[in-house]
DNA sequence: CTTGACTCTGTAGTACGGTACGGGGTGTAC
DNA sequence: GTACACCCCGTACCGTACTACAGAGTCAAG
C-alpha cells in the first residue's frame, strides 16, 4: 500500500493532482489509515498512468472518466470504447482542419508583406482591418 | 457616435464583451456623456472587426495588443508585423504536428480493437493500461 | 409621467486542468 | 524529544475569453 506521495511519485504527476483526480471521480475514494492518511493499492498507479495516456491522446478528464467507467462496467463491449475512439479522431481532425485554415490564410497574408516599409502601409495589418480573412 | 449597445451590435459582439476589452486595453477608454454612458467612435467598429479577424487566424487577445500597438507605434515596422505572422504559423504548425500525432495513435489503436466483446478484453483499453501509446 | 429598454459599476461564475496556500496533525529518524 | 518531511482539509488562485448578475441610474416613446 502506498501513501499518496508515494503513489504520485510513482506515477510522476503531483500529490496535488492526484487529489484534484479523487474529487473530479477520477480514482475512487481511497482507503484511510487511523490518522486519515490516504492508502493506495499499487493498481491505481496503473489507473493514473492510464489517465496520463488517455490525456496525450487528447481525451478530456471528463471522457476518460466515462472511458474508465466503461471499463469496469461488464454490460458494455469494445464497440462502445472503439465508438469513443473514432469519435475523438474525428474531434482531433476537426481540430487540425481549423487550423490549417488559419494556417493558409497566414502564410497568404505574410506572402503579401514585404517585410519593410512602416506598419500603416502593413498588408497584414490592412487584411486585418478590412477584407474578411 | 455610438453607444456601446450600437457599437456591440455593428461588430458582432456583445456589451459585456467590448467593456472586457476595453479592460483588457484592447480597447482605449472611450469618451463619456454626462450620464457616464460610453460614447464610441465609428472607428471602433474596425477596431473590434481587427480583433475578430486576428482571433480567427489563431492569435490570443495578449498578442493581439501587442498586435495593435505595434500598428500604432511609428517606430515600428512591417518586419515586426510579419515575424509575429510566422511565429504564429510556426506555433500553429507545432499544434497540428502534436494532433497528428494524437490522431495516428488512435488510429492505430481502433485497428487493433474488432470492436467485439467485453471491455476487459479491449485492445485500446489494454493499451492505454499496459503500453506506451 | 410612466414604462421599458438601455447603461453604469463591481463582482462572481463558466470551462479546463490543475497548482498553491494556510493552519493544522502525523510519522520517523536521530 | 525534537526536527523535519509528510499528510489532512478547504479554499483560493492561474490563464483564457468571456458571460452573468445585482442594484443603481438614464433615456426615449407614448
Amino acid at each position: 500500500m502506498l501513501t499518496i506521495g508515494q503513489l504520485a511519485r510513482s506515477a510522476g504527476v503531483g500529490v496535488e493532482t492526484v487529489r484534484f483526480y479523487e474529487r473530479q471521480g477520477l480514482l475512487d475514494p481511497p482507503e484511510r489509515k487511523a490518522s486519515g492518511y490516504r492508502c493506495f493499492d499499487h493498481e491505481v498507479v496503473a489507473r493514473l498512468r492510464f489517465i496520463r495516456r488517455a490525456k496525450e491522446l487528447g481525451f478530456t478528464l471528463k471522457e476518460i472518466k466515462e472511458l474508465l467507467s466503461l471499463r469496469l462496467d461488464s454490460k458494455s463491449d469494445c464497440a462502445a470504447i472503439k465508438q469513443r475512439a473514432q469519435a475523438k479522431i474525428k474531434d482531433i481532425d476537426d481540430r487540425i482542419d481549423t487550423l490549417q485554415r488559419m494556417k493558409e490564410a497566414l502564410i497568404k497574408l505574410t506572402k503579401e508583406c514585404r517585410g519593410k516599409g512602416p506598419t500603416s502601409e502593413c498588408p497584414i495589418l490592412d487584411a486585418l482591418e478590412n477584407r474578411e480573412v
